[in-house]
DNA sequence: CGTGGCCTTGAAGAATCTCAAATAATGTGG
DNA sequence: CCACATTATTTGAGATTCTTCAAGGCCACG
């Protein structure tokens, strides 16, 4: 049984965290397990149950059947396979469906910088339509599943329908907003802020998804949290012992309960003086 | 004489750094002065001096002219006047024409984050396509005029024409790869390797409109430059200290001229080992 | 049952920040 | 034109934060 069918834990839902298994928390989103849903039927985003979440988001109806015209193919990526490289050549935007990725640029001298992370229902890619190619490459961090959808329909799409326009542009721009606040981050908090920073903003996408905004499963090692926030894997285990400490948090080992979301939001703005 | 009324600074000029007047080197675009240019003419982007550089980049003539449909003003901003603030509702996108602008958001705390630097025929404001409101604000840095693009003419132009969508949309990429690098700078390099990286920076833009690649005048201060670069502003003048130290600058306040080029791209890009 | 990957923790060291003071440049009002 | 307040910059010294290096534990997997 793959990690992907596993099941969503409700929300409110409350698991006795050193007891529970690996899985019993999944960020992947799961409603059907995928094995049982055969990856040949066409992909509508009319019927796809992430439509509040990703692409269609906003759209009405006369526009969303318009969406299905979109014909796209879905894809499959095991855990740690990447789903393109960067300077690879740009033809899809991807939608996460399943699972959750990594995206991360490599430096001169070979260390990997991690730029983000997706799960159901945010795209991947977009950063590709500048030059035509990735600019970061993207990687399962689990069993996931995407879909694949050509950049040049999307275009054409566009062309065709305002309300499509517009989502598209808003999404792009929506991207450059979420790094606006992730350089806020870098730039002007410490090890505490950040850390709370990125467990805040992880609760509340998996609280839109209909998931505990409370208790969850992280999909990414300590290097990889590390090299998002800037810190050093050591830093970011020391941060979480901190947190424990300081009764914010329950931690075991990737399994992580909020206990105190109020502090934890202290943490993260800190008031002046 | 205002600052923008200038005289640009030929490629491969060289003043002596520390007799040259405050407003020899300028980041402003000065062809002709902007006094004796009469606002009320009609802004057409294809003659315009910053077309290979703006928004016409890279249109050919059957589009070019369609983008002449494009009807916007331009507006006066004073050094230190602000162009728009963050939350206030988005309805242009605006291109520099002459001067220089940071773009910042405020944190919880009352403190700034500086989010980018501006210089002539690049866009502001694409944050705020997301939500309909600037996530940031444009403040100048010496006396500028920009293009108010109404972005809703915007969206009609890019309906009518594939490049012109294209264009658009690239341009919005654009802004998530800039990010993307700033991401890295912030989140896995040391301050002079982050210094040397934003001079490097600057020193490509200037050459690209036609300046002097090697001597500028930084239209910035050291506490803006910090907080772009993540780091306090006396660590800002350590390292263009270190930097004069080791024979890559000579720095006389804000003017700077870059010694030793290789050095400067060996200090950003490091050697593994 | 041993191996490798991931995580935690300690201790020492390095980088950066904070606080403080001196200097220079700028603008203000008399 | 000068005295004065204001701002920007530089530099030093000590405090703090984070990193580096090292060791050990836990767990999954073959």
């Amino acid at each position: 049984m793959t990690e992907l069918a596993t099941v969503p834990v409700r929300l409110g839902s409350r698991a006795t965290s050193a007891a529970a298994p690996h899985s019993s928390i999944s960020i992947a989103s799961a409603d059907t397990p995928v094995a049982t849903r055969p990856t040949s039927l066409p992909t509508q985003c009319s019927n796809c149950h992430l439509k509040d979440l990703c692409l269609p988001c906003g759209m009405e109806e006369p526009d969303l059947e318009r969406l299905d015209e979109l014909s796209f193919g879905r894809r499959r990526v095991k855990a740690g396979e990447a789903l393109y490289h960067a300077g690879e050549r740009f033809q899809f935007v991807y939608a996460v469906r399943a699972g959750t990725f990594k995206s991360s640029l490599a430096l001169a001298d070979g260390r990997e910088q991690v730029s983000g992370f997706h799960m159901a229902g945010e795209l991947m890619g977009l950063d590709g339509v500048a030059n035509g190619q990735h600019a970061s490459g993207a990687t399962a961090l689990e069993d996931a599943e995407v879909c694949a959808i050509p950049h040049a329909h999307l275009n054409d799409l566009a062309r065709s329908s305002t309300k499509m326009q517009m989502v598209m542009s808003r999404l792009m721009s929506r991207e450059i907003v979420r790094e606006h606040s992730l350089m806020m981050l870098l730039g002007s908090m410490n090890a505490e802020e950040r850390l709370a920073g990125f467990l805040l903003n992880l609760s509340q996408r998996l609280k839109a998804r209909g998931y505990s905004s409370q208790e969850f499963h992280l999909r990414m090692s300590r290097a990889e949290i590390g090299s998002y926030l800037g810190m050093k894997l050591e830093t970011v285990s020391r941060t979480f012992s901190a947190f424990q400490q300081q009764r914010l948090l329950d931690v075991d080992k990737r399994h992580i309960r909020i206990v105190d979301l109020d502090g934890l939001t202290r943490v993260f703005q800190p008031q002046s003086h």
